[in-house]
DNA sequence: TGACATTAGTATTGATTTGATACTAATTAC
DNA sequence: GTAATTAGTATCAAATCAATACTAATGTCA
């Protein structure tokens, strides 16, 4: 454990890199994940879209495109996950691949040929690098909850509380109290009422809100 | 924005990557981050520590070992904060640099020629691209430090509470109050008393506990 | 037309958590 | 001994939380 600065001109070994990204959209009620066909020679029949990654690429950006390609619209958030490597297999000969999450609105037009939703937790087989990064992309989706606008993005510009709880609850995998919710929405000051009101068949009609995050102190919800 | 599925035969464009450590220690009273000189030809005079990733390399391993010739000690504590690119200038030509937090305790034996400890919130410019790491770093550090056991990483075996709890507001980077402290600590089983007790000049004697995580369900603290 | 089912939204209440304050306890300094 | 100093605890009031039950407004259907 002796001290060596590493030289800095000693630049451009080269080592290849993929971009993956976990593509999360709802799916009837349930989290679904997109996956693409493997080729034939691959193990599993199954795997998340990924490109290479280019010498000038821009990450951010590249995540983007890869996903509005793989899923046919463009996602309504993106954010990293991580850099996984270590020895898992990978569909790639990547050594390091650079992993993404997304999240698409529900059900767009067609997919693109052979593509297909998977609901979390009825996954098929995936490259064991692939399968890590899954698993950290549902806990990051779920942490990122209550600091990101990830639901607003998934509805339209005005909507009801229970519509907005309803995709709160699919994203985090689980029932929220429904006071509760409202209470912490009123604190972190994220929606405000629209004098609109809407009529779903049965049942006292909901007020329509939309999003508009007031500058508070303090996290969201 | 067509369906394409990216091939998975046209692997091995290469691109170079670099791996760069954030390694935080407590010094003084305050937070410090290692920098080491950056060559003459750089525009700033210092840099985080950085290796070029090899092909064959694991990147936590490559992490740890980085860590520990930089600052003469093995880290307590390594994880990845993500990848950094997009554009900033970095001391290498890398296009991707994938970053690490690491916390080694304080005040080893000397450093390895030239490099030094900066306070967080007292540093000298560095490139932005690491600028960019440092920040992010320090979060990750501060929000895992109630899900990783950090902290006593950084005390020797058994220590007083007061100890730990100077370790957290330092980590932290603020006060923490003792009751508060003390009940969270005693609800996530983290520590057991010991017998023994030990005397700080003046004063009533503090008794001494040991790390011993039971596993309860729940967070920590 | 009027009871009822259904969905939206609020109020009440008791349990838990939190932080401020103040207290007791055990030691050293003088 | 008395004061100062550090360790550790108790008390209390405010904030948070979730369960429950309530009110409100609509459609359904006998």
């Amino acid at each position: 454990m002796r001290a060596r600065v590493p030289a800095p001109s000693r630049a451009r070994r080269s080592s290849s890199v993929s971009l993956d990204i976990v593509i999360c959209t709802p799916h009837g009620r349930r989290l679904a994940v997109l996956l693409v066909p493997a080729g034939a020679s691959m193990r599993e029949r199954w795997m998340l879209p990924w490109t290479t990654l280019t010498d000038e690429a821009a990450l951010d950006e590249t995540a983007i495109t890869t996903a509005g390609s793989a899923a046919g619209v463009r996602p309504a958030w993106v954010e990293q996950i991580g850099a996984f490597g270590d020895g898992k297999r990978h569909p790639s000969a990547a050594t390091v691949s650079l992993a993404y999450v997304a999240v698409t609105p529900e059900r767009q037009r067609a997919l693109p040929a052979g593509a297909e939703w998977f609901a979390v937790g009825d996954l098929p087989p995936v490259a064991p690098r692939q399968r890590t990064m899954i698993e950290t992309a549902v806990i990051t989706l779920r942490v990122r909850m209550d600091s990101s606008p990830i639901a607003f993005r998934l509805l339209a510009p005005t909507f009801t509380l229970t519509e907005l709880q309803e995709v709160y609850e699919l994203l985090l995998g689980r029932r929220v109290h429904k006071a509760s919710f409202r209470r912490s929405l009123q604190a972190a000051w994220l929606v405000e009422p629209t004098d609109e009101w809407r009529s779903k068949g049965r049942g006292r009609p909901a007020q329509l809100y939309r999003y508009a995050p007031r500058k508070r102190r303090g996290g969201r919800r």
